[in-house]
DNA sequence: TCCTATATGCCAAAATATGACAAAATCTGC
DNA sequence: GCAGATTTTGTCATATTTTGGCATATAGGA
């Protein structure tokens, strides 16, 4: 399972490292290094291929001119890109996707299940409080666990 | 899959490079450089042609005299025209689409599954924020994922 | 038929992505 | 705390993609 943060650094045309914490996890578990990622709210999103394809193989299902679902697809295929880890476990983030999340100097990786975030790291750290608040919230919600 | 966004300029006269990744898709996957491009809500609808023709025979299907199938297809089928990729991967865009949809000087190639959009820039822009919403509004109405 | 506007083909420059290598930084076991 | 191993980062060369320019072809209108 991805867990934990890690803070990295982009270069000028994009590139970044993925942590190696994350890569093995890649290969053991799911014998790829083909990640997709995406956006979400206010940062990326990324999935192993195989859980990504299980979101994609719905989504082919649902009625393809309805408006919920030209809206939901749009936005979540229509900003995701599927990456390779070249030889030095790296991926490539396009122009579009840094613009859009501000992507500065920094970026940090938290990982979730099955799945990763990466934020900016100024954006990340400006949240931490917030971020403790609505944990805080969220607490009372969850009832299953 | 078509996925991600790119953003390419476009000629005074109408041409405009398809990015390399659907070249690529068109290429592997469906073995061939037409498309076929029609209108759609404030953008250009392509599909590959296989795609295309399936989507005619399920519409072949609806009951034809139907006001919405009428108006449907009229529509969606009425706007549509075949391209082939030149040598280059351009495809030439009429002055009547680019007239209808305000094609200024860069659009934006939207990757959805099996077919793509092409948006004028600055819409684009203008409708990110709104994009958004919809997307966040939509997550409740699908509920299958 | 000729003229104009649009479409097409070809070439090459500019911009961008990718791959390989090595330096720097960090982690690990002792 | 140290030595070796691993990970992360920076740099440069190369390949690919995108763009612009120009010449030619084609079609439609006067």
């Amino acid at each position: 399972m991805f867990r934990g943060q890690y803070v990295h650094s982009i270069s000028d045309n994009g590139r970044v490292s993925i942590p190696a914490k994350f890569r093995e996890l890649l290969n053991v578990k799911y014998s790829s290094n083909t990640i997709i990622v995406s956006m979400f709210e206010n940062c990326l999103l990324a999935y192993p291929k195989i859980e990504w394809e299980k979101l994609e193989s719905k989504m082919l299902d649902l009625p393809s001119f309805k408006k919920e679902t030209v809206d939901f697809e749009r936005y979540l295929i229509g900003n995701a890109s599927e990456c390779q880890l070249d030889s030095e476990g790296r991926i490539n983030i396009s122009p579009v996707l840094r613009k859009n999340l501000n992507f500065k100097k920094s970026v940090v990786f938290v990982g979730i299940l099955t799945r990763f975030e990466i934020w900016d790291e100024k954006l990340w750290e400006k949240n931490r409080e917030s971020g403790f608040k609505k944990f805080q919230k969220s607490r009372d919600q969850i009832d299953e666990i």
